[in-house]
RNA sequence: GGAGAGGUGGCUGAGUGGUUGAAAGCGGCUUCCUGCUAAGAAGUUCUACGGACCUUAAAUCUGUAGCGAGGGUUCGAAUCCCUCCUUCUCCGCCA
């Protein structure tokens, strides 16, 4: 969510760099300026007539107090307790409408981001190690997964439904070395390791931005207002929701292997074969909560600790600069990490590390001080994949195969697979 | 799931209808004092959103709201009523 006063102060500012974003809202902006000048003139109205009965009420208590009369002042606290009544569902019904408005509008783009309206306009920063060449023809991940017993489609969907995937053997077993590898090389590098609810309620899924805006692609429970997670990014970022932070607190780095549930209804014609698009995936993720000034510099560690991931496994990789209107709607400027996938003979996204400045702990509210007695300031939320195990484990599968359909083990991942 | 007891400021803890945003203590901060230390004195100490002032911001002044959440009663609610959430204890169930 944006600043309202930063709306109200630079409109035509903020017009411009949303306008970078291939959608228009000028017309949004406008709206919400009106709100907000309605809503504020309505709010000082209630006030007023709030800070009368008060003051008459007081009155009321001195006089009874003294045994005198106090029906002058009684039937004007009745005059006054209608009119309030009666204007009581303006305001917030004012306020409601504004916020609505205020919380579909995008981050703003950072200064550094490139502007275009797609991914063409991506920029790649570089490219990480060289591409294997084969002297065999490259089979894809699933053929590789089913040749050596790891993955098992057909029941995975009679156990749940089409794109729900059982891993067997070899196949579970190394998903969960790449976790724990993940998990180490993330605790190795500062983040203090979680394992939070995987469910979790709506005031959560609303202070990353999930709510109402993804509500199609979430797995809610029935009857409750709870949702399974589509990302760790919910749980780890609303730990601090509703808080006021010290500055020793920060920056502060979280990481957590969770299992997350995308439904995604009507996504299902892409990626159809192998796991690379599945319900149910398993992700490490990282987050951070910085002070503003830091979060420039926090946002490309973090990218750093997720590309030492890849480098660790001897991954090929591309890291690419994601343009104003490619981003998710909640980033001020974000990294993709590519893999390399001999199979599709192109790069594709295995972690997205993206910097939210202060959109996103406004919306959650989280804050923090930087000395007692001064004022609460939003923390800068940063997070990105470090990474999604799936994706990983086949990546591994199509780069370290053999032309006999075996692959072999990335060497930091041997003393994880002992038995 | 059942029964009982609670939920008040950074913490402890008063407060059952009228200057109580909230006593007291602890902690924090500021100043003063005593060679250092320890001790002492005075003051200060929540958040959000408006308005005024100001080129803007900060500071200041001022208003409203907030005593788990949401409703209700009342001229007036931390205090009374209702619903929900949650914590603790005991029982049941369970890995």
């Amino acid at each position: 969510m944006l600043d309202i006063k930063l709306i109200r102060e630079k409109p035509e500012y903020v017009k411009k760099m949303l306008s970078m974003r291939n959608i228009t809202v000028s017309g949004l902006i406008d709206e919400i300026l009106a709100l907000d000048e309605a809503h504020r003139r309505e709010l000082q109205h209630k006030q007023e007539l709030e800070a009368k009965r008060n003051f008459l009420s007081k009155e009321v208590g001195n006089k009874k107090s003294r045994q005198e009369d106090a029906s002058a002042e009684i039937s004007e606290l009745n005059t006054i307790k209608a009119d309030l009544k009666a204007i009581a569902d303006l305001e917030p019904e004012l306020h409601a409408k504004q916020l609505a408005l205020l919380e579909v509008i995008p981050n703003l783009p950072d200064e550094t981001v490139p502007a275009g309206s797609d991914e063409h306009a991506n920029q790649e920063i570089f490219r990480w190690g060289e591409p294997r060449k084969f002297d065999f023809p490259v089979l894809e991940h699933d053929e590789l997964g089913l040749k050596n017993k790891m993955f098992d489609f057909e029941r995975g969907v009679k156990l749940a439904t089409s794109r729900f995937t059982l891993l067997t053997g070899l196949g579970a077993k190394l998903e969960r070395a790449l976790i724990n590898f993940m998990l180490d090389s993330a605790s190795q590098r500062g983040y203090q390791e979680i394992f939070p609810p995987i469910i979790v309620n709506s005031d959560s899924m609303y202070g990353t931005g999930l709510l109402p805006k993804f509500k199609e692609d979430l797995y809610k429970l029935e009857n409750q207002e709870l949702y399974l997670i589509p990302t760790a990014e919910v749980p780890l970022t609303n730990i601090y929701r509703d808080e006021i932070l010290s500055a020793d607190d920060l920056p502060c780095y979280l990481c957590a292997y969770t299992p997350n549930f995308r439904s995604e209804a009507g996504s299902a014609s892409k990626d159809t074969r192998g796991i690379i698009r599945q319900h149910q995936f398993n992700k490490i993720e990282l987050v951070k909560l910085t002070k503003p000034e830091d979060s420039q510099a926090e946002h490309e560690q973090l990218t750093q600790d997720a590309e030492a991931v890849l480098q660790a496994l001897g991954l090929p990789y591309r890291k690419v600069l994601l343009c104003s209107g490619d981003m998710g709607a909640n980033a001020s400027k974000c990294y993709d990490l590519e893999v390399w996938f001999p199979s599709q003979n192109k790069y594709r996204e295995i972690s997205s590390c993206s910097n939210f400045k202060d959109y996103q702990a406004r919306r959650a509210k989280i804050r923090f001080k930087r000395e007692t007695g001064t004022k609460a300031e939003f923390v800068h939320t940063i997070n990105g994949s470090g990474l999604a195990v799936g994706r990983t484990l086949a990546a591994i599968l199509e780069n370290y195969q053999n032309a006999d359909g075996s692959f072999d083990i990335p060497e930091v991942l041997k003393p994880y697979l002992k038995k």
